[in-house]
DNA sequence: AAAGCTTTTGACACCGGTTTCCTTTTTCGC
DNA sequence: GCGAAAAAGGAAACCGGTGTCAAAAGCTTT
C-alpha cells in the first residue's frame, strides 16, 4: 500500500500493478495498443485505489487546459445563467470546467483587461456573450491569443465555425404578422439602444414587416430605449401620448416591455383590451407580470450547449448547428384592436 | 532572441537575463533575498517578452491551484449572478479564477457528483450557495477532499470562518414592525418550502415579531409556498378567501410576492390600498411589478465578496465578516389599512 | 589578510502526467 | 521451426514552474 491518506498518483498506480507510468498512461487514455489482461490489472489497481489524474498535471504534460471561459457583461441575469447551463450540458462527463469572468463593456481598457485574463488563465476556449460579442476586437484578440472562441448574438456575424446566433429579425417579423393578423395597424415600435446589433435585427424586422404588409410606421411610432425597464416606460409614455396612439407596442425586450405595462397603467389603458403589448426574451418577468406577457423566446440553453461543443468537440453533429429557432410564446397580453 | 511565435517560459527569461530560472521564480514571487539590481535587469526582460507564467506549471509545483468554484442550485438568477460579481471584486487582481456548476439538489447522486467533481478538478475552495448549502454532508465532503468551502445561507450553520449569513430572521422582523406601525393586525404569511433553512428562518422571524406585539396568527393566516410563482399566488388565493381576510400579507420570496399580486388582482383588490404586501429578496421582478414592491433586500453581492475572501485571505479583515444586515427596501406596496 | 557572517545566487531534484524512442515478446507465414 | 513483422511495454526526457541545499559573493571583524 502506497503512503496512504496522500491521493495517489499515477506513480502508485504502476508500482501496484507492477507496471510501468506509461502503461497506466495508457490505460487512462484508451490507447488501443494494450493487451486485455494489462488492461484489466491497471484498471483494478486504480479502482481500489481510487485514482484520479491530476488535472493541472495532465494539463501542462499537453500543453493545454481544460478550461471554457464565459465573457459576458450580464446582459440579463436569466440568460447568463442559462447559458451557463448550456455549458454545463455540453461540458458534463468530460474532464471541462467553466470558468466565467464578468466584464464591464464600458471599461476603456476592456480589451486589455480580457487579454490579461487570457494570460494569466490560458483557457481552451471562451464562448462570448451578446452584446460584448459583437466587438470584433475581441475576436481578433481570442485568434491572436491562440484562444479556441465562439460568439452568441442574434446575427451571423462570423462563419460558423465561431458563432452561434438567434434568428431575431424572422421572429419579430412573426411577432408583427400575430398583431397585423388580429386587426392591428398602428402599431409601435420601442428600440433597442444604438450599437447593439440585436437591437438592430429587431428594428430591422420590425420595419420589413410592417412595410410588407403596407403599414406605414411614423416616427410618433418609434422611441428610443436602452433595455431598461425605466427607458421602456418612458419610451411608453412617449408613444401613448402621441396624437394617433398605437393599438399595439413591440418592445425590443422584455424588461422594457414591462415598462410600457407601467406606462399603460399610469394613463389608465388595459393590457391588452386597449393596449397589446409584445416583448423579446421570455424573461421571468414575463411570465409574472400581470397579465403574462406574449414574448419572444429563443433558446439560450441549447444555444449555449451547442457553443461549447463548437470549442470542445467541433466534429460533433450538433456543434454544426449556427442557427437557432426562437417561437412566439403567446400568453395574454395581445387582443384584437377594440372597435 | 528565444524562438519566437512560442509564448516566452521561465527559461527563456532566465537565459536571457543570463540568471538562473531560480532568480527568476524569486522576482515572480517578490521574494525578499534578491539584490536590487538583478531584480531590475530579470523585470526588464519579463516586460519585453511579456512573459506571463504558465499557472498550469505552478499549480502542479506548488500542489494547488487557483480555482474557485461556485456550487448551486439556481435559487434565484439574479443572486446567483449577484454573487459571482461579488467573487470576481475579490480576486480581481490575483490570479484566481471563478468555476461554476451548478447541481441538482434532488439528484439521489448529488454527493457522488460533487465528489466527483471536486476529484477532478482539484479546486481551491468552493463556495455554497443556499439551499445546497444547508446540507451537512457536503461540507463533511469538502473537508475530506481537503478542499476549502464557505458557505452563504440564512444562519450560522457553521463557525465563522466557513459561513456568511444574512440575518433573515431579524429582517423579516423588521418588515412585520414596519406593517403594524402603519396599524396592520391581521397580517399573513406565505412560507417557504419545507426543510430550508432561509424559510424556517423567516417563518420564526414572523412569528416572532407577531407574538412580540401581542398578535395572534391563527391557521387561516399562514399558507404554505414553493418559492415559486405559482405557489404564491395559490397561498395567497387561499389567504384572501378566508372568513377574516387579511389587511397584509408578508411572502417569504418575492417569486411568491408577485404571485400574490397576481391574486390580489384576481379578487379586485388594490395593491396597496386593500392589501399591503411585502417580499423578500429585492429581486428586479420586485421594482418592476406594479406597482413597485416593499421588500427586503440582502447584500447579495457583499456576501459573495466576503465568502471569497475567507476562501483566499482568511488574514483579511474584511473576511472575517460573516453576518450580513439586509435592508427594508420601501416601496409602494405597502400602505395602512383602510379604515 | 584571514576568518566568520550574511546575503545572493544557482544546480538539481521534484510535482504528475505525456511523448519519444527503443527493447522485448508474441504472432504468423512459409 | 525460423525469421520477420506486429504488438506490448518500458526508460528517460520533457512540460514549466517551485523547493532544497549548498556554493559564491559581499561585508565585518580581528
Amino acid at each position: 500500500m502506497p503512503k496512504s491518506n496522500k491521493t495517489p498518483t499515477i506513480n502508485d498506480v504502476a508500482r501496484l500493478a507492477g507496471v510501468s507510468k506509461k502503461t497506466v498512461s495508457r490505460v487512462i487514455n484508451r490507447s488501443a495498443l494494450l493487451s486485455e489482461d494489462t488492461r484489466t490489472k491497471v484498471e483494478a489497481v486504480i479502482a481500489e485505489l481510487g485514482y484520479v489524474p491530476n488535472p493541472q498535471a495532465r494539463a501542462l504534460a499537453l500543453r493545454r487546459n481544460f478550461l471554457l471561459g464565459l465573457l459576458h457583461d450580464n446582459p440579463n441575469a436569466q440568460t447568463v445563467l442559462k447559458v451557463q447551463e448550456g455549458v454545463l450540458d455540453a461540458i458534463r462527463d468530460t474532464e471541462f470546467a467553466l470558468v466565467v469572468r464578468p466584464v464591464d463593456r464600458h471599461s476603456p481598457t476592456l480589451i486589455e483587461d480580457i487579454r490579461h485574463f487570457l494570460e494569466l488563465q490560458r483557457l481552451y476556449g471562451v464562448l462570448i456573450l451578446p452584446p460584448i460579442s459583437e466587438n470584433d476586437a475581441l475576436a481578433e484578440l481570442c485568434l491572436e491569443m491562440g484562444c479556441g472562441y465562439v460568439r452568441m448574438g442574434s446575427a451571423m456575424l462570423d462563419d460558423a465555425d465561431h458563432m452561434v446566433a438567434s434568428n431575431d429579425r424572422e421572429m419579430v417579423e412573426a411577432a408583427v404578422d400575430h398583431l397585423v393578423e388580429l386587426g392591428h395597424r398602428r402599431i409601435a415600435l420601442i428600440e433597442g439602444p444604438k450599437g447593439f446589433r440585436s437591437a438592430h435585427e429587431r428594428r430591422e424586422g420590425f420595419l420589413a414587416a410592417m412595410a410588407r404588409h403596407g403599414l406605414v410606421v411614423p416616427d410618433s411610432a418609434r422611441a428610443p430605449g436602452t433595455y431598461r425597464f425605466e427607458s421602456g416606460l418612458e419610451a411608453a409614455g412617449l408613444l401613448l401620448d402621441a396624437s394617433e396612439r398605437p393599438t399595439a407596442i413591440f418592445a425590443s425586450n422584455d424588461e422594457m416591455a414591462s415598462g410600457a405595462f407601467h406606462a399603460a397603467r399610469q394613463r389608465n389603458l388595459r393590457v391588452p383590451d386597449d393596449l397589446s403589448i409584445i416583448g423579446f426574451d421570455d424573461s421571468p418577468i414575463a411570465a409574472h407580470i400581470w397579465p403574462p406577457m406574449t414574448t419572444v423566446g429563443w433558446p439560450v440553453r441549447e444555444m449555449g450547449r451547442a457553443a461549447a461543443l463548437k470549442l470542445i468537440a467541433p466534429a460533433e453533429e450538433v456543434a454544426g448547428e449556427s442557427r437557432f429557432p426562437a417561437r412566439l410564446v403567446k400568453r395574454q397580453s395581445v387582443a384584437p384592436p377594440k372597435a
